[in-house]
Formats: structure tokens, C-alpha cells, sequence
DNA sequence: CTTAGGG
DNA sequence: CCCTAAG
């Protein structure tokens, strides 16, 4: 029947294949969390986390350019194969031949379209630009670039502005060190950052979520953030300079981030048994990565440069922990800064009014790094800092799985999961003396952070960005500790990681943007070239939050995408659900896609609709097609004075109007005949 | 799971 | 976007 239908509809012969119930797309809807403030203001915590959120990625996948591209690939070739087939039929019947069931009522005639005349191949290429691979991929990233509301102007604009982060990983050991330079003109100081994220199962004490005292991680920061220094435990440094690439193509929505993921199978090292206390399999997950990463691999050298530019320099051996690596990170672009220039990052990435005393937080917030360093002189406006951060600790992060899942399923799993929480629901805090500065707007020096003394109490933490509650199977144990909660399982883990970036600032400007839009870290060693090095920030994703309130027991929100991919499965219903998906607005290309491929197959077929033109477009399901057609439908008929929005090229209204009449009267004929 | 519509 | 009824 349903093919029948199918081949009625499809308008001059052309015939759809049917899909296999297995191959559709239908997603479940996503938690959405809210975006929540956007700034335009540039962060510094932002850049940080953004860093650290690379490099956690990029050694996780090994190179998310590489992954990025294949991803990429991947997908288009399934559209390809997919018109492909689609066509095929499409053409043989083209030539005038109608299908069986569809020619009667003589629907292939008439139709307005030119489209529908056309072969397959050739419309298909327009927007879905099946074939060609590359341009289908600019064509997104610029989607998604818009989506998310960078421009690709203000990406230019901001990319000059950027500058070269370095970071350092060390796995094992957390200092920060911080350097002020000077004030006064341009380049002065310097702030090293290094972070390293740790993993409590390494530590015992630590381990646990129940010891939150007597976490290390706390302790840890404590002595950084309260005070002093960090400390350095391990040998083992990994170095990574991260440069900031100019790739502005690779800012991409994170649904496809997560998906090239999940295509890509990408394979996690090590996931070890997940210990009850939350962190564990996946922080030592997450490490194992790391370690690897150093040894070979977490940045590619080889470089799948063709999609991400990365560059990565291995000074380092990589036997051991205890090695250091430098590796260039691909610098990303992320909207939220563009709007800061140099000057505006000295005086504003590091403001922060409120303080906040976070001794609770530490453990709550998830993700704490101690810094150490010096400090720069009190006048430097002008000046830049320098921090270097020895670590950053991952929120605990449960996970849900069915016990017969795979163990990559597992590993599939936490990385969505950690790449989501990377992505979207963490964002930086700063401890100043131990408070928790709040006040984004306040500049480095009304922090005190330019100060020498202060910056032994300089600590940056990563937490949870809003209090979302995911799912509960029971709140995180600790409170204090806010945990993602992806999906539960046997295994739960808390998960953090170590990873010591190491910014730099460069001259006069402040920090580089980041951009994400892969996974891949597209860096670009070159960047270095004025003042200083550029910065490389690895992006997670658009939304960057507002430093915002400890989370307690929250659960972190996580990006749709992502919680889509995750099985997750709750076990006592909490009414956490309710949350309401984000807004995404349609781009004029996605109405673009959406009005072609209506064109085509018509209104009633949503899923099909769905499937050609967003198949991979994780966060428009074919209700939201649906409903964006009607909308369109509405829009197309009031007056362009009513219209709110990005408005839609009148062309597009006007195919909206037309293709609605035609598949309306078809749908009525049908109708017609099926009562006769 | 899909559609179709109302909210 | 969400929710629901209906298939």
C-alpha cells in the first residue's frame, strides 16, 4: 500500500523508493536546554573551555578534521546513493512515462515545477549538493554558521582579532602557572595557562564522588584556585600549542559533529569498568585518550589538513605520560566572539564582578583547575595575562545503557556524551581567592585577576552551564558534583579529564576566537605570525554560556543532538522531559531544501521529505518539517509587513504557495477517487 | 512510527 | 515547538 501511495504521489514518475522502516530517521526529541544567555562578549573562560574542549576531542577521536571530513563524506555519499537510487527510477520514467498508479490522474501534468521535470540528479544537486561533497559541506557549515548567527563576516572580523592560544596538556599533573606581563603596551603579558584535567581513578581518594572532601580534584583546587599553586604531580606533561587556524569552514552545528561521530565509530581507548563513584570509567576514559593521544595520536600529524587544517607538532615522545608533546590545535571559530576585539578582551574577557566562594563548587562544579603563575602588573589594561592551566576535571557524567549494548556501543556513548557536555553544557568559571566571579563583564583587572598576588588564587573551573535536568534515575550522588546524565548504566562514570592547555595571548589583541565546527581541531600553526602566536582554541560548539550558578545536583544540559544519539533510557519517569527543545529558526537555505523537496514529493510525506532533505540534519524532525511547511504556507500568504524573521525570499514564498496548491489538489483527487 | 491538526 | 488523535 504504502508503496503504491508512494508511487501516486510521486509526481512525473518519479519513483521513491521505499524506505526501510530500520533506515528512517525518526529522532526522538531532544532535551533542548537553553541557550541561556548569549553574550557577545568574548570570555575568557570561554576561549578556555573551548580549548580544552578540543583537545579533549581532538584526542578522543583522534582528529576531528579527519573525522570531520569523513564524516562529511560519509554523509554525502549516502545522499548521493540515495538520489541515486532515487533518480534512477526517477529518470528512466522521466522521459514521460508516468508511474502506474500516479498516471492516471495525470498528476505528472501540469506540474508546475520545473523540478519535478527535471532529472533527479540535477535538482538534487542544488542544495543537497549530494555529489559534490565539498560544496554540500561549505553550504552547511555556512548554514550552520548562520544558525547559529555567526556571520560570515563577523567571522572574518573576528578571526583577525584572534590570537594564538597554546595549550599545554599534562595529563597527569595539575599547575597552573600564570604570568602577567606587563601592562602598558601592547604584548605584554603573558599568561601561561596550563590545565590538565584529571581523572579521579587514578587517585582513589579522589575517585569517588561520595569523598568529594576528600576529592583531590577539591583539594586540588583548592590549593590552586584558594591558593596557590597547583601542583604538579606528575611528570608526564603533555604540551599542546594550539594555533589558531583560520578555517572558518569548520564551525558546524554540533548535531553533525556528533553524528560524524557516531559514523565514524569512532573508538575510544580504553573505557574501563565504570565505577559507581561517578567518574571513573569515563574520566579514565577520557584519559586513556589522552594518554594516547600523546603517544600517537590525539593530534594527528598526518594531517587530514584537507578538512581540518590542523597542524600539530610533536616535539614530545610519546612514550609515556611523562612526555611532553606540543601539538598545535586548530583554532575554531566560535560566535560568541566576534565581537571582541583586542582590546575589548583585555578589558572585558576576564571581568567578573561577583565573586562567589565556591569551596562547595569545586566539587559541584564539576570540572576545576588550579592555575599558578604570576601575576602581571595592576595598570595593565593594555596588557594581556597570561594563565597556564594544569587542569580541568570533566563533570561526573552517568550513562545508561542497555546491558546487552556493545561495549563501543558504550564507548559511542560516553563520547556523545562527553562531546555534548563539551559542546554545549559546560562553561568556565573563575575563582578568584577562591570566589567565584561572576560578573562577565568586569574586566581582569577590577578581578584583581591582573594582579600578581591574586593570581595564586586564580582557579578556573568547568561547570555544568544550567541547571537541566536531564534525566534522573536518582540525582547525582553528590550533590555538590553535578553530573551529566546521560543515560544510565552499569556502569556509570564520572569522568574528568586532565589536560593542561596553555594559552597564549598574543599582542595586543586578547584571545583569539574559537571556532568549532567539528570535532577536528583545525589549527593553524601559521596564525603565530604577529604579535604572537595566534591562539588556537578548540571549540565546542556556539552556545557559550553565562558563567552561571553552581549546580548543585543539576544535571547539565546537553545538546539535543547529542542526547538524541545517546540511548538513554530513565529509569523512573522524571518529569525532566519536559524540556522544550530549543529554537532553531529555519535558514533561508533549509527552507530552500524543504520547499525542493516538498516539490517533489509533496505534503503528507514528511518522513520522506525528512529523509532527502535533512536526513542528516539531526534536529529537524519530520514533524518539524512539517509544521515549518505550514508556517510557511501561512507566511506566504500574509503580507510581507506581518512577516517575522529572517524573511524568506518571495521566489521561495511564492514556490511554497504553488507547491502547496498543486499537492493539495492532488491530495483532493486522490481523495476523490479512493471515495469513489 | 507517521500524519495531520490544533494549541 | 508541543501534544494528541488516528492509522
Amino acid at each position: 500500500m504504502s508503496v503504491e501511495r508512494r508511487l501516486e504521489y510521486g509526481f512525473g514518475g518519479y519513483r521513491v523508493p521505499v524506505v526501510p522502516r530500520a533506515a528512517r530517521s525518526y529522532r526522538g526529541r531532544g532535551l533542548t536546554r537553553k541557550k541561556g544567555d548569549k553574550e557577545g562578549e568574548i570570555r575568557a573562560f570561554e576561549i578556555l573551555a573551548s580549548v580544552a574542549g578540543k583537545i579533549l576531542q581532538d584526542g578522543e577521536v583522534s582528529s576531528a578534521a579527519s573525522v570531520k571530513d569523513t564524516t562529511s563524506k560519509l554523509c554525502l555519499q549516502g545522499n548521493g546513493d540515495e538520489e541515486t537510487e532515487l533518480s534512477k527510477p526517477d529518470s528512466s520514467v522521466c522521459g514521460g512515462k508516468t508511474d502506474p498508479s500516479g498516471s492516471e490522474t495525470g498528476l505528472n501534468q501540469g506540474y508546475p515545477f520545473h523540478d519535478f521535470l527535471s532529472p533527479p540528479q540535477a535538482t538534487s544537486s542544488s542544495h543537497k549538493g549530494s555529489s559534490t561533497s565539498s560544496d554540500h559541506l561549505e553550504k552547511k557549515i555556512h548554514e550552520d554558521a548562520a544558525d547559529d548567527n555567526l556571520s560570515p563576516k563577523g567571522w572574518e572580523m573576528y578571526q583577525g582579532q584572534r590570537e594564538s592560544l597554546v595549550a599545554q596538556v599534562k595529563p597527569d599533573e595539575v599547575e597552573c602557572k600564570v604570568k602577567s606581563a606587563e601592562s602598558g603596551t601592547s604584548p605584554p603579558v603573558q599568561v601561561d595557562f596550563e590545565d590538565k584535567m584529571e581523572i579521579d581513578m587514578n587517585i582513589p581518594a579522589r575517585a569517588s564522588p561520595e569523598n568529594n572532601n576528600v576529592k583531590p580534584s577539591s583539594s586540588l583546587f583548592k590549593n590552586c584556585i584558594g591558593g596557590l599553586g597547583c601542583f604538579s604531580g606528575r611528570s608526564a606533561e603533555t604540551k599542546v600549542e594550539v594555533t589558531r587556524d583560520d578555517d572558518d569552514e569548520n564551525a558546524s552545528g554540533c548535531s553533525q559533529d556528533v553524528q560524524s561521530y557516531k559514523q565514524q565509530h569512532i573508538s575510544c581507548n580504553g573505557v574501563q569498568k565504570p565505577r559507581n563513584s561517578s567518574s571513573a570509567s569515563v574520566l579514565k576514559h577520557w584519559r586513556v585518550t589522552a594518554a594516547n593521544s600523546k603517544v600517537g595520536g590525539f593530534f594527528r600529524t598526518d594531517g587530514k589538513a584537507s578538512t581540518t587544517k590542523a597542524t600539530y607538532n610533536n616535539s614530545g615522545k610519546s612514550s609515556s605520560n611523562n612526555q611532553q608533546k606540543t601539538q598545535k590545535v586548530i583554532p575554531f571559530k566560535k560566535r560568541k566572539f566576534f565581537a571582541c576585539d583586542g582590546a575589548s578582551v583585555c578589558d572585558d574577557l576576564f571581568t567578573s564582578p561577583n565573586k562567589r566562594t565556591n569551596d562547595d563548587n569545586s566539587c559541584g562544579s564539576g570540572t576545576s583547575s588550579s592555575v599558578s603563575g604570576q601575576h602581571t602588573p595592576p595598570n595593565s589594561r593594555d596588557c594581556n595575562v597570561k594563565f597556564s592551566i594544569k587542569s580541568f576535571k570533566v563533570p561526573e557524567l552517568f550513562i545508561e545503557i542497555p546491558a546487552t549494548a556493545t561495549v563501543g556501543s558504550l564507548k559511542r556513548t560516553v563520547m556523545e556524551a562527553v562531546t555534548a557536555i563539551l559542546g554545549d553544557g559546560l562553561h568556565v568559571g573563575i575563582l578568584v581567592q577562591g570566589k567565584k566571579v561572576r560578573d562577565d563583564n568586569k574586566t581582569l583587572l577590577q578581578t584583581g585577576i591582573s594582579q600578581d598576588d591574586k593570581h595564586h588564587g586564580l582557579g578556573f573551573i568547568l561547570e555544568p552551564r544550567q541547571h537541566v535536568q536531564i534525566a534522573s534515575s536518582s540525582p547525582p550522588s553528590c550533590a555538590q558534583t553535578p553530573s551529566f546524565l546521560i543515560s544510565r548504566s552499569p556502569a556509570a562514570g564520572g569522568l574528568s579529564r586532565h589536560t593542561s592547555l596553555k594559552l597564549q595571548a598574543g599582542g595586543s589583541s586578547g584571545v583569539s576566537p574559537i571556532v568549532s565546527t567539528d570535532m577536528g581541531f583545525v589549527g593553524r600553526s601559521g596564525g603565530g605570525s604577529g604579535d604572537s602566536g595566534r591562539a588556537i582554541v578548540p571549540l565546542v560548539d556556539e552556545r557559550a554560556s553565562v558563567p552561571e550558578s553552581k549546580a548543585l545536583v543539576t544535571v547539565p544540559s546537553i545538546r539535543m543532538e547529542a542526547m538524541a544519539m545517546v540511548p538513554f533510557h530513565r529509569k523512573s519517569g522524571q518529569p525532566e522531559l519536559g524540556q522544550r527543545r530549543m529554537r532553531r529558526p529555519f535558514s533561508v537555505s533549509e527552507v530552500e531544501a524543504l520547499v525542493q523537496a516538498v516539490e517533489k514529493l509533496g505534503t503528507g510525506r514528511w518522513r520522506d521529505v525528512k529523509l532527502r532533505a535533512f536526513d542528516n540534519v539531526h534536529h529537524r524532525t519530520y514533524v518539524d518539517l512539517k509544521d515549518k511547511w505550514k508556517t510557511l504556507v501561512h507566511t506566504a500568504r500574509i503580507s510581507p509587513q506581518q512577516r517575522r524573521g529572517e524573511p524568506v525570499p518571495q521566489e521561495l514564498l511564492d514556490r511554497v504557495l504553488a507547491a502547496h496548491a498543486y499537492w493539495s489538489q492532488q491530495q483532493a483527487k486522490q481523495q476523490a477517487k479512493a471515495t469513489s
